[in-house]
DNA sequence: GGTTGATCTAGAGCCGGGTCTAGAACCTAA
DNA sequence: TTAGGTTCTAGACCCGGCTCTAGATCAACC
């Protein structure tokens, strides 16, 4: 019970979130915050532990791909008070199905990825291989068409 | 052996890219294709089925997130032919890590998105009940602190 | 009192990735 | 032959999300 309330200064708001003190005076206009942010003597913003985790969450949020203005209305709903829970679950389940499908795709991706990382592995081998022993063709044409998830992949 | 080379429309290319027309106009400035588009009489763009399976192929590392300039590098090195499977394969092993730190990066957030879903089908199973039992307040404050993920989160 | 360094506001600028427009040319089909 | 749809080029525009600038103010230290 020592710290009655933390106050921060932008900067070190920034250094504990990693966002900028740009982006925050940012976020600030784009109403963000839950809370009005505070003002100390000479106009300077102060900032609360509270506005530190708020802002954690939102730049996870913002990691995950939820725009701006959705966070922004979520902080309104937050803002409002309790009696808007099923906005707040509607909002945060529609982001949860986002990011389920955005996971989906970057895995699908990622097979055509290894895919090709494992043929260029194959192809750099066997350079090697033809350097070291001195003969050995490159292996028939450029372009040669390998069946890759149901669809055809060019392996270039 | 019915078809020689099949020839597309941009518009067909279009469709079965899912890209707009005006996207292969732009990606073909910026270099994305590995050969120049052929061009019918009047100019008209004409594309073979190796344009759309080279598309396809862009379409899914785009949707990963490889920016235009590492398309177009990538390009380069199809274009250039036989001889660069290293740095291909280099090109192809940064994108794969990219992707694959995204993916950790989305399931982390996953995890906050999934305990707030978690905290908000409470709640508002809560008010249901207190609507049809008529009493039992709103559990405690609106904002406390629940540990998750080692650091705390507000439950907002 | 002077010099840093952090902060303030308002507004401009930037970057990535397209998207759209205008005005002309072309290609069927009726 | 005329109308409709497609395509062409060059270049302007847009959107999201910051980032940076200018010019002023403030706080702290020597």
């Amino acid at each position: 019970m020592a710290e009655i309330t933390t106050s921060l200064s932008i900067g070190q708001v920034a250094e504990r979130t990693g966002l900028s003190v740009h982006a925050l005076r940012f976020y600030e206009r784009e109403g963000l915050f839950v809370n009005p942010v505070r003002r100390g003597p000479g106009g300077r913003r102060v900032y609360s532990q509270d506005d530190v985790d708020w802002l954690t969450v939102c730049v996870i949020l913002r990691a995950s791909g939820m725009p701006l203005p959705a966070l922004s209305r979520y902080a309104d709903l937050v803002r409002e008070g309790a009696g808007n829970e099923e906005e707040r679950l509607a909002l945060m389940r529609g982001h949860q199905a986002h990011v389920t499908t955005q996971i989906g795709r970057l895995t699908e991706s990622l097979d055509l990825i290894r895919f090709k990382v494992g043929v260029y592995e194959d192809l750099v081998e066997q350079g090697d291989a033809a350097t070291h022993q001195c003969h050995a063709p490159s292996p028939s044409a450029d372009e040669e068409r390998t069946p890759l998830l149901g669809h055809e992949a060019v392996v270039e």
